[in-house]
DNA sequence: TTGCTCCTCACGTCACGTGAGGTGGC
DNA sequence: TTGCTCCTCACGTCACGTGAGGTGGC
């Protein structure tokens, strides 16, 4: 039983092009062109998993929708990433300032506690101050 | 004396042009299409101010360089300027817990210290947990 | 007047999407 | 065999850049 779909989440060109309306020689020219980058099987067959068509999802959108060229696409796929990659860190650091707050508020300050704060400023690279010359 | 430049950073369009090696009308189908927005003269001139040549420099390298089309271009213009409100927010956010800790280091806790820690979670809005109910 | 500006219209080129045609493996 | 897959080549359409042509103000 040769179907479309294979294991959970993995597509052959002809099910994604069926779902999205979109001609399979397009998904190999976004392939060629660096946009996706599907799986294969051994037998060479393009497989398309679920990570693959949130990524195609995006792709299509600034395409039809937005009329953003394969080029601009690329791009804007970096900076998606770039973005994510930001809010990512901006999370853990404030969940690390949280616990690190609630620390302190709980057990008070000690010379030991205060090394802590050491990574916070490590955490994210933003001190613009030199490092302070430590007398030994 | 009518010349190409008129005050401090404000440039007419063929001044502009030369500058860049562009076309005229280029620069007036990016400013028809959004991606520039010179002011104008009484006579309805174009000029061109050095903030708006930064951005047609940006501009460039992404429509000659990058091959990016201008549909493109309007949505990484965009993005660009979220992403530097994304990090102005993370520069403040870093400067707002260094001077809260230093303070906090320097005074040690107190109930009233510990109500400034409010605005630090109003600041990012990451939150994901709910309102805590608060009885009264 | 000169040399700029403004505008609209039109054309050449190229990228994108799509179709045809021929191949091969499950 | 059937229906898929792979690939390359080629064409139609449209966006982008540029040029022409005619206007008006400093």
């Amino acid at each position: 039983m040769p179907t479309k779909r294979r294991s959970k989440g993995a597509y052959m060109i002809s099910a994604v092009a069926e779902m999205y309306d979109i001609h399979p020689q397009t998904l190999r020219l976004y392939e060629r062109e660096g946009l996706l980058k599907p799986s294969r099987t051994e037998g060479n067959t393009r497989l398309y998993t679920d990570e693959d068509l949130e990524r195609l999802e995006f792709i299509l959108n600034l395409a039809r929708d937005l009329g953003v060229n394969i080029s601009g696409i690329a791009i804007i796929l970096q900076m998606r990433e770039r973005m994510e990659e930001m809010n990512r860190q901006m999370q853990s650091f404030v969940d690390y300032v949280r616990t690190e707050m609630l620390q302190h508020i709980q057990q008070g300050f000690s010379a030991a506690n205060d090394a802590a704060m050491v990574p916070l400023r490590k955490a994210v690279v933003i001190d613009p101050a030199p490092a302070r010359e430590r007398k030994r």
